[in-house]
Formats: C-alpha cells, sequence, structure tokens
DNA sequence: CGTTCTCTTGAGATCCCTCAACACCTGTGG
DNA sequence: CCACAGGTGTTGAGGGATCTCAAGAGAACG
C-alpha cells in the first residue's frame, strides 16, 4: 500500500543488501523473487514525465539523470540530479511529480512498485533504511531551499561545486579534477539562475584562481578553502 | 490536479491510530506504553536549535512553527510552517537540521525517538505511514524548490496564499477569511524576499481586487481564478 | 499618550536577466 | 584540407525586478 519514499534516493551502498546495484536481473523478497529489468537511456531521452502514472522505481546503474518541473512558460526547475546509486521514482502518490531526463548515455534499473511493496513487508530493515533514507533527502532538499531562496549566484556556484565534489567522494572518486556530468543549462535550472549568469560565475572563479578550468567539463578545484568561504557568503564581493 | 502536500509531515489523521493529537500523555506502543509530554511556548520561543543533538519528535497540538535555517550574514530561509497537526523533527538521525521557533503560543506534544523507534519496531504500518508521509513532505518540499528557484514575487505571493486555503481546508477550516498567522518578515524569509516586497505585492493584490485585507493578518479571497492565474504566472503583468 | 513593534510606501542602488554577438567544438560534406 | 552548420559556452551592454535605505502610518500596550 506504501509506494512511499523520495524521487531520488541517495542508496549508495545502503540498500544493497536488498537491492545491490550491480545484482543481476532477479532480486530476491523474502522467499520469492521479482524480475527486474535493466533498460538504458540515451541523452536526452526521458525515463518519464510529470504527471504519468508510476509502474516502477528505478535505481542509476551508470550516467546520470536530471528530474525538473516545469512552470507555465517554459521555465524549468531541476529538482535533483539523481546519479549511480541513486533511486528515483518512490513519489508519492501513484503519478510522478516529476519528468526524469537523461543528461547522458544512462543506464537504469526498473523495479517493478510491487516488488518494493513486498521488500518493505518481509524486510523489516528495508523500510526502515528507506525511511533513513527519505530523511537525508528531506535535509538535503531544505538545504537548497536556503540556496535558492537566500544565496547570491557566486554562493550558488561555488556552492555546487561542493555538492558535487561531495557526491563523488560519496562515489569514491576522489580527486582534483572535477568532472561535470551535465550541462550550463541544467546546472542553471539546478540553481535558479540563467546559463550566463553561471557562465560568468565560472569565469570569476577562474580568473580568482580558485578553479581551473581543463575544458568546459573538467574543473580543477584549485583552492578550497576560498571556496567553502564563497559559497557560505563569509567573503564579501571583492574582485 | 490537486497536491494535497503538506508544509511539514501532515499527520493531519494518519498517525491518529497511534498518535492522536488529542491522546492523552501516555500512547500505546505494542504492549507497553511511553510516557509523552505536552509543552507550551510563548511567541518567539524556540523548541530546538539547528544543531542540537535531536531528542524528541513533536506534534502540534496548536499555533504554528516556523522551521528555518541561518546563513554566516544573518539571512534566514524559513524551510517550513508545521500547522495543527504536523509533525517535527523527523528530518535528520540524530542532529537537528533547521531552529524551531513558536511564532505564536503554540502547544506541542513531546513524544521521545526511542518511542518513535518502538513503533516503528512492533507496528509494522507505523513505519509504512511515516515513509509516505515522509514522501509528500519530499514532494512538497520540490515544490517549493520551483516556487523559490523560478517565480517571481508575485506568483510567490499569491501561491502562498492558496497554500495557507489548502492548509487551512485540510484542517476543516474552509471560510472566506484567511487568517494569517504569522508576521511579514516570516513570510519574506518562507519566500526568498524582503518584508517590503511582500507587503507591496500584497497591496497590489488588493488593488487589483484579487484579495480584500480587513486587518493586516485577516485575508479574503474575492477573485480565486485570477489569484490562481497569478500563482501559476499564466497571468502577465498588466497594469 | 508616548513607546515599541509591525506594516506600508517611496526613491535610489544593485544584482541578475534579457538580448545580442562572438568563440569554440564537432561532425558532415565538398 | 576547407567550408559550413548546429550545438554549446563565453562575453558585453542595457534594462528591469527586487533589494536597500529611509520615512511615515497604524496598532498594541503600559
Amino acid at each position: 500500500m506504501t509506494r512511499s519514499a523520495p524521487d531520488t534516493i541517495a542508496v549508495v551502498g545502503t540498500v544493497a543488501p536488498w537491492l545491490d546495484v550491480d545484482a543481476s536481473s532477479r532480486i530476491q523478497l523474502g522467499h520469492t523473487v521479482a524480475a527486474t529489468a535493466e533498460r538504458h537511456l540515451d541523452s536526452h531521452e526521458h525515463l518519464f514525465l510529470e504527471g504519468q502514472r508510476q509502474s516502477h522505481v528505478y535505481i542509476v546503474l551508470e550516467g546520470v539523470v536530471g528530474l525538473y518541473k516545469l512552470v507555465a512558460d517554459g521555465r524549468r526547475q531541476i529538482t535533483s540530479f539523481a546519479y549511480r546509486g541513486d533511486m528515483i521514482g518512490l513519489d508519492c502518490p501513484k503519478v510522478h511529480g516529476d519528468s526524469a531526463e537523461a543528461l547522458c548515455s544512462v543506464r537504469v534499473r526498473a523495479i517493478p512498485l510491487g516488488a518494493i511493496d513486498k521488500l518493505i513487508a518481509s524486510e523489516p530493515g528495508f523500510g526502515q533504511t528507506l525511511l533513513r533514507i527519505a530523511a537525508e533527502e528531506i535535509a538535503d532538499t531544505r538545504e537548497r531551499l536556503v540556496s535558492l531562496g537566500r544565496k547570491s549566484a557566486a554562493e550558488k556556484v561555488a556552492g555546487f561545486l561542493l555538492r558535487l565534489m561531495r557526491r563523488n567522494a560519496a562515489l569514491g572518486r576522489e580527486g582534483e579534477i572535477l568532472e561535470l556530468p551535465m550541462k550550463r543549462t541544467d546546472i542553471a535550472d539546478f540553481l535558479g539562475l540563467t546559463i550566463e549568469t553561471v557562465s560568468r560565475n565560472f569565469t570569476r572563479l577562474r580568473t580568482a584562481r580558485v578553479i581551473g578550468m581543463r575544458s568546459t567539463t573538467e574543473i580543477e578545484i584549485l583552492d578550497l578553502e576560498r571556496l567553502r568561504a564563497l559559497a557560505d557568503g563569509e567573503e564579501a564581493r571583492s574582485d
């Protein structure tokens, strides 16, 4: 009865006992098994659209999926990026609250909703894990409310890079080079800015020697301390 | 479509079997009982502060609680308003992610975290209900991401009034008159605006005969259709 | 009947958006 | 190898929505 939880759940390891990211096409459900399917999406293909009836839950195996909502005149707000290990589509009632689009080549595992329900019913720890993950998702989304509501463009962009670093670290990809898996448009729609403003702030960070850019998608963090300070608004606009 | 999404965790009836809003100070936990305490807060008193270790979950019995986060230089973002029936503090694992302040005279029921854990363990339906509630909370918060990231001040204010109406309806308080339980400052920090901009948009709605204002806190909806249109940005800035 | 708090209204400043042009990259076809 | 087109990112100039600063108007309270 409960198809509940968030749209993007940071699974990364936590539900591995039940839904291993690298598992085969069948998952254990107590004493039964359920079939899951692997699906491939090219860049710009949609996994589902806002308003569609929900049938599956998805786990991202590879690539990045953007979840977004549209406003009347075409404005777009990306509500979440789903990376490898993230769960997508455990939306509340029966209908998807946002659209899901592949930002690059993407592989996902599709799990029928019924299988999730059965897992919750049969495996006590599973539901609790989902609950904890949902709580983290809530905390994270509230952090984004602060960014969207009360931060300047410079703070948003700096915070975005830090966020991406944390995400990479969680996936075991520490490193000097930060690979941006999405386009400027997506970053802009994630931060509530225009692409021009995003671009300008990248170059400001670059000329200030806070970051280096090997290409438009490869970013090197040169001064982590200042990046943190900029993200927190502790550093007034000096330039 | 109707989004019945709540502000915080809309308990309103859903967890009543376990945690009745009007229950006595003891709640059933399978075969045991746990003590809960009723707490009273005057306006501006805090229930907890961001960063404090979490000990209880709270249910609002009366009044409105504002949950907020602060940025370095004093900027504030209200992450959620908690009305009667809402649950507070299901966010994070051990530490509060935001501060909770009474916006008026408030009564809450404080439930020890341990009692929640026991309920989840002993009552299968309870955990599922919490999960569903958390999912609604996430869907609602994402709606707010759109508001903060992609809506104009006029759209935000109009949407805020509609939101409040829905909330009142969910509490069984339908009616022509909308009582604003919070101050302009709180509305501004909820919408990511300044109090001046909020005030200006209220007067614009009033002069456009969309709303009427008996006092600064009593608002009458005169033209619901236009209010909806304004909130969705379907009506370009005319005049 | 002051004091304080809140809300409103106005004028100017500012951050970001809009519009526009250009640079860069890639693939395609000549 | 070059020409060209389309997609993407950068940079500039100007304008507009919202913020900042400031003053005044109500309302609550002793």
